[in-house]
DNA sequence: GGTTAGGCTTCG
């Protein structure tokens, strides 16, 4: 009595044996010969497993004929079937509501229910012991099969997957219907537009972005223009994904039923690395913060609607902020209590985050939908400075022809339009969070201070903190975002607008750093007293030893410290620059101790200091500085150095100086470097970057001045102090306009980690010269 | 099972 499972799934007579005939449900009787007899039906009901007996068990199923599969009579198509046994059990197990199941082996018995049930008079009684049901799985959904672009033909009906190169939000027709245009393409390469025509909003395609993937079902090719299009005919549907390779696979759609399987969902992942390794998805969204908008360029910006004004039958105003200043100053508009929605006034801070987005012609229809509170995309923005040239209600100000006004302008070129975006996206998410920690408290002085627009518009950086930035390189670019910058980190330039967050080391003295240009090795600059330490194992060595011909010794009988023999002290400088009466310039000295160097240095102003070992001169050891050149020592690399006392050459009108010195003695000189880690933040993340290549350009002090002079040292300082004061919260911290590097760590293949270095950027404050 | 639009910047 087994129940067998049909593979096909379509519930044909295919799969079960040849000797069985079929019968309709409706001729069922007791005096029907069910010898060899088998009907078909769907379960409508399936019962419990009811216990008859110790060793037997019932379970009662109706089954239903579809009435199209058999001609004829059309009543009674529902019958109780009664199965007993394994059967039951089997069945029990094995079939659900919705299944087509095929029955043998039966017999007819009237029905005691048929009255009260109104189903069949007749119950089939599965019994026997060749009794037997034939199952065929529902199949929930029918498979769909999808055309690649390059094989479209004229006037089929298709269903398609596609890459969004191209795509404009819906807009009204002249028509009973919204439209949305948008051109696809696929691993065949094509470029397919797409004309989507759908009474309503919900049903049309939830495209945020270039690099998007949709999913068009039931949408006909039609020739156009000599190219095919795709039109969306009856019983269109689409759904929409995100494009980023490795994110969830989340359809946008409003259908509640929709078929999704594994096989989609591979589809949608094979797309993502296609296009991604296409180069189709933008490195860089064309969204762009306030902090990053340039005048007269077009941009999206995503943003969250404050208040609604209608300013006249073309017009409507759009307060809006996404939490970032635009570093321009922007038109004031004074919002009418009586028609607007949402406040019609802020905290002077919060206002100084508002921009103000005039909404014109068709685009004023969707504008009424929007309300305050919203997170919006708003596609293909313009701001332009001329506040003459706005509509309505701006009030007079002293330089007004200079400010902001951000105009969606009529139309629906470049996509031109606004999109509400749903609360669970990535981009509402980072919004929200950035509100959250917004100060709001309009008391707040310092908030107050930093909320004062800048006053100059001529192009760079500017900012009301006392700092401003001036980028050096030659890149045109829109600055990204943090988060931007994170998801797609390729090596190469960007350009960002940060706030500093914390930098280390704290202190300017670890920061400064020799570097060796030939290994690239870093190390900290040894401190007094190791120095020191060399300087006095040194000269308790300390013999007056043969000095080649070269060098003149002259010992120098100097009060000592520390109990050292007064005379242990040799002034070496040579017979050359003797004769050259420029013996002041350079001498190498044997026996002295660092404090001792020191007090030379003040008047010698080259100094090698030297030891004695065997009867032999030698340069110390590379640990201590090889050269003192007043308040300036030079380092060797100790691995790149092959240090040598030679005698060294000078021609007649050469400068003798570090180079020429570390060249003679074979000494690869070090550089000083400063270098420093710098969490930076915007609005949307946060990233660790280094200042190393080019630190000195940045802060204007070279390191070599940096690790002598206060003066440069105070400079240093003070720039860090108002980029990241001590106190106050980060948000107050001025914004900056910089050039970043990304790139790979030498040494680091496989781990695939990505380094910024800030480049090409410098700071200026107001006291600085301009 | 029908019309609309059929990318390629407003002009305020």
């Amino acid at each position: 009595m087994p129940v067998y499972i049909l593979t096909d799934g379509t519930g044909t007579r295919a799969q079960i044996p040849a000797h069985l005939t079929m019968i309709s449900i409706s001729l069922i009787n007791t005096s029907t010969d069910c010898t060899n007899k088998v009907v078909k039906g769907k379960v409508i009901h399936k019962g419990p497993l009811a216990k008859l007996s110790l060793d037997n068990v019932v379970l009662k199923t109706i089954i239903q004929e579809d009435d199209a599969s058999v001609s004829g009579s059309s009543h009674n198509l529902s019958i109780n079937v009664f199965l007993f046994g394994s059967l039951a059990k089997n069945f029990n197990d094995a079939v659900s509501q919705g299944d087509v199941v095929m029955a043998s082996g039966f017999i007819a018995s009237k029905s005691p229910t048929a009255k009260k049930d109104n189903l069949h008079p007749y119950n089939l009684i599965l019994s026997r012991d060749d009794a037997c049901i034939y199952v065929s799985k529902v199949t929930k959904t029918p498979k769909y099969t999808y055309t690649r672009l390059d094989n479209l033909k004229n006037e089929s009906v298709v269903n398609v997957y596609g890459v969004v190169v191209f795509f404009k939000q819906p807009f009204q027709t002249r028509g009973t219907d919204l439209c949305s245009t948008l051109k696809i393409t696929d691993q065949s390469n094509e470029n397919i537009g797409c004309t989507i025509f759908c009474e309503k909003l919900k049903d049309h395609p939830r495209i945020f972005q270039i690099g998007d993937i949709v999913r068009l079902h039931r949408v006909k090719a039609k020739l156009f223009n000599n190219s095919i299009t795709l039109v969306s005919t009856f019983g269109f549907s689409v759904v929409t994904f995100d494009g980023s390779v490795g994110g969830a696979v989340q359809p946008r759609t409003s259908s509640k039923s929709f078929h999704f399987d594994e096989e989609d969902r591979r589809t949608v992942e094979e797309l993502r690395s296609w296009a991604t390794s296409k180069g189709l998805r933008p490195l860089v969204s064309s969204t762009v913060p306030l902090s990053g908008i340039q005048p007269n360029v077009y941009f999206d910006l995503t943003c969250q609607l404050l208040a609604k004004t209608p300013i006249d039958s073309t017009c409507t105003l759009l307060r809006v902020w996404d939490g970032t200043r635009c570093p321009y100053t922007l038109v004031e508009v004074i919002a009418e209590p009586g028609i607007t929605e949402g406040p019609t006034s802020f905290s002077k801070v919060k206002e100084s985050f508002i921009a103000n987005v005039f909404v014109y012609d068709n685009h004023m229809e969707f504008a009424k939908l929007l309300k305050p509170g919203d997170f919006l995309r708003i596609y293909n923005l313009l701001a332009t400075p001329g506040s003459n040239k706005v509509p309505g209600l701006t009030r007079s100000q002293p330089v007004e022809e200079n400010h902001l006004a951000f105009h969606l302008h009529g139309g629906t070129s470049f996509g031109r339009g606004i999109r509400v975006l749903p609360e669970n996206s990535l981009d509402v998410q980072e919004l929200k969070r950035v509100f959250e920690s917004f100060p709001e408290d309009p008391k707040d002085e310092l908030n107050e201070v930093w909320g004062t627009p800048p006053e100059s518009l001529d192009g760079g950086t500017v900012e009301g903190s006392g700092v401003f930035t001036e980028r050096s390189c030659s890149h045109q670019m829109m600055p990204v975002t943090l988060s931007q910058l994170k998801q797609n980190h390729p090596d190469g330039a960007y350009h960002v607008r940060v706030q500093l967050r914390s930098y280390e080391p704290r202190r300017l003295y670890q920061s400064l750093k020799l570097f060796c240009s030939k290994c690239s090795s870093i190390q900290d600059i040894p401190d007094d007293e190791s120095v020191a330490g060399i300087f006095s194992e040194a000269s308790q060595h300390f013999e007056t030893c043969w000095s080649p011909k070269w060098l003149e010794s002259r010992q120098a009988n100097l009060p000592r410290s520390q109990g050292f023999p007064s005379q242990a002290l040799d002034v070496l400088p040579c017979v050359q620059l003797l004769f050259q009466k420029e013996n002041k310039d350079f001498i190498f000295l044997n026996g002295s101790t660092l404090e001792e160097t020191c007090q030379f240095a003040a008047r010698v102003q080259n100094i090698v200091p030297v030891t004695s070992s065997g009867g032999h001169l030698n340069l110390l050891d590379l640990s201590a500085p090889f050269l003192f050149r007043g308040r300036k020592r030079y380092y060797g690399c100790k691995q790149c150095s092959d240090a040598v006392l030679r005698k060294p050459s000078f021609g007649r009108e050469e400068v003798i100086d570090e180079k020429l010195l570390a060249k003679a003695f074979g000494v690869q000189l070090m550089q000083f470097v400063l270098l420093m880690k710098l969490e930076l933040q915007d609005t949307t993340d946060t990233l660790d970057v280094f200042l190393m290549k080019h630190t000195e350009l940045f802060f204007s002090v070279s390191a070599e001045e940096a690790s002598i002079s206060e003066t440069a040292q105070n400079r240093i300082s003070q720039i860090m102090n108002i980029l990241c004061p001590p106190e106050g919260s980060v948000g107050q911290h001025p914004w900056l306009d910089l050039c970043l590097t990304a790139y790979r760590p030498e040494g680091d293949e496989g781990q695939n980690q990505t380094c910024y270095q800030i480049c090409n950027t410098t700071i200026f404050t107001q006291s600085d010269p301009t």
